[in-house]
This record gives C-alpha cells, sequence and structure tokens, in this order.
DNA sequence: AAAGAAGCCAACCGCGGAAAA
DNA sequence: TTTTTCCGCGGTTGGCTTCTT
C-alpha cells in the first residue's frame, strides 16, 4: 500500500554503528521524555537517524536493565522450552527474561542454540532420555540451582514438546494456553493476555518478593559481562535528578570504549544510591 | 605470520497490526 | 469505513573479531 518505509524519508539519514555522541543524545532526551514517540526523537534532536534506529537502539542497547554477556545454563534451557513451544516469538521469549533484549535471545538462539538442538535432536531417542552434562540436552532441562525462583519443577514433562520443532506461530488461543502452562512452572508469571508481556514492574516486584533480585556485581563489571545500559540504570535516578556529575561521568564511560575508571566511578555512585540497580 | 573460514552481533529492512485522522 | 501514520516484530545482512590452517 501506500505506506512509506519509515526510514527512506530522511535525505542524509545516517547508518552503521552508533557512536556515543550518538548515544548520549539519545539518552539525555529519552530520560527527558520518555520512551516512544519515536518519530520526535530525531527531529528534536538532530540525531541524523530515522525514528527506528532510535527505538532500536534504545531498546536493544541502551535501555536499562538490559543485561548482556554470556547466558546462562538456566537461560538457554528457558529458550530452548519457550522456542519450542511458542516458535521464534522472540519479543514473547523476551517477555520472559526481562534482561534479554529479543534481538540477544535471536541472535543467541542462531548462533548457539539452533545448533545445539538440531545437533542433539539427530538421534531422537537421546532427547528424551538420560540428561547429558549440556545444558540444553533437553527439553526437560532445567537448572538445578536452589537459588533459582524459577522453579520448573511443575512443569508437564514431554507432552508439550513434539520432537519436531514448532514453526509456526500459536494462534492468540494458542498462546494464553500456552501461557497457562507455562505459568505452572515459570514464577514470575505474566498474564495471559495477548502477547504474554510481563512488564519490567511486575518483574520487579517478582524479583523483591522472592527476595532473590538479580544483582550487577562488581566482578561482572570487571569481567566486562555489563552492559553500558546496565551502568546507565544504576545511574539513572541521580541522572534524572540533574546529577551533572553523574551525568559527566555517564560521558565519560559512553564516551570510552574501554570502560574503567568511569565504571569505577558510576558503581560507586550506584551503590550510594541505589538500593537495587534494577530500575526499569 | 598471513590468509581464509567461521563465529558473532549490532543494525537494517520490510511487513503487519494498532491507533489516529 | 477507509486511509494514513506510527510502532513493533522477525528475518536478514554486513562488518568486525576470533579461530584454524
Amino acid at each position: 500500500m501506500g505506506r512509506p518505509p519509515c526510514c527512506d524519508n530522511g535525505i542524509g539519514v545516517k547508518k552503521g554503528p552508533w557512536t556515543p555522541e550518538e548515544d548520549i543524545v539519545l539518552v539525555s532526551y529519552i530520560q527527558q521524555h520518555g520512551p516512544g514517540n519515536w518519530r520526535s526523537v530525531p527531529e528534536n534532536t538532530g540525531l541524523m537517524r530515522c525514528s527506528k534506529s532510535c527505538r532500536l537502539r534504545w531498546t536493544n542497547y541502551l535501555r536499562p536493565g538490559i543485561k548482556r554477556g554470556n547466558f546462562t545454563p538456566h537461560e538457554e534451557g528457558i529458550i530452548v522450552h519457550l522456542q519450542a513451544l511458542l516458535g521464534n516469538k522472540w519479543a514473547a521469549i523476551a517477555s520472559y527474561l526481562p534482561q534479554r533484549t529479543d534481538n540477544d535471545i535471536k541472535n543467541y538462539w542462531n548462533t548457539h542454540l539452533k545448533k545445539k538442538v538440531k545437533r542433539l535432536q539427530q538421534p531422537v531417542d537421546s532427547f528424551q532420555t538420560a540428561p547429558t552434562s549440556n545444558a540444553v540436552t533437553s527439553p526437560n532441562y532445567y537448572s538445578p540451582t536452589s537459588s533459582s525462583h524459577h522453579s520448573l519443577q511443575g512443569m508437564q514433562p514431554m507432552n508439550s514438546y513434539p520432537n519436531t520443532t514448532c514453526t509456526s506461530a500459536p494462534s492468540n488461543n494458542e498462546t494464553a494456553t500456552i501461557s497457562n502452562l507455562f505459568q505452572t512452572w515459570m514464577r514470575p508469571s505474566p498474564t495471559a493476555t495477548a502477547n504474554c508481556k510481563i512488564t519490567m514492574q511486575d518483574f520487579q516486584e517478582e524479583q523483591d518478593a522472592a527476595g532473590t533480585a538479580s544483582i550487577i556485581c562488581n566482578d561482572q563489571i570487571a569481567a566486562g559481562d555489563v552492559s553500558k545500559s546496565s551502568a546507565l540504570e544504576m545511574v539513572v535516578t541521580p541522572v534524572m535528578g540533574a546529577s551533572t556529575a553523574t551525568f559527566s561521568l555517564l560521558e565519560e564511560w559512553l564516551l570510552d570504549d574501554m570502560p574503567g575508571q568511569a565504571m569505577d566511578g558510576l558503581m560507586g555512585l550506584s551503590a550510594g544510591c541505589c538500593a537495587d540497580p534494577i530500575m526499569f
């Protein structure tokens, strides 16, 4: 139909990797106006990016609450399960892993898990029998760690997991049913809405209630296992409070490809002002 | 040490749906 | 009701990095 592509109306729209300077502009704008109304973002900020690109940059990289780095075996298990249940509904799957983006999950599936699952599906029987050391060997895999509140013990075993990979998207009814089913073994139970969304606030409340809120540890920072967005979330409060000192640290860090001292400064601030670094 | 292959991931593209006009 | 606009999603790509030979 006559709908013009979102991004081709701007002559000279920039493409390619985002620079730290652009990140700062985008983050500061969103901190002032909130996410949404993406159309207005490039208009009001002067960013030479289309609205879609701004939204993608925010949701996939800059948004507070994003966890980056290696996926845990538990996360792998959840992804494998949900992919079998929902198909390639990455947004729906990501709603069960609020710290991961759909893009991240999609990439991880395509580069790691798909191969693993495919390899393991070759001998079909082994898919359902003895567990192996591999985290995703069996669709029944769940992290055995008692520390996880994502207890999956109530999971209905194999009937929900046909040997053939689900490739078609479920209908809304199916999605609701799947969501209900999933609630039996997934603690942060999302409402069975059409898109199976769980809000960040919901997740936060669940985390708080369970007393098992995940904390971004200093050793994660040291290991580079934390995103800039995660650090942004730590400083979002002082930033929104117009703390220029904090924002300078943020700028410094964004402009620094190898976060070091600036990161330490941010961590220090987060320790002092944010009891719970998870902030959505 | 160099070249090619493979892996990885940020970003782009196009489509569909929802909301607004 | 129809058309237009915007947003979000899933698939795909291109470039950078790492691994292998």
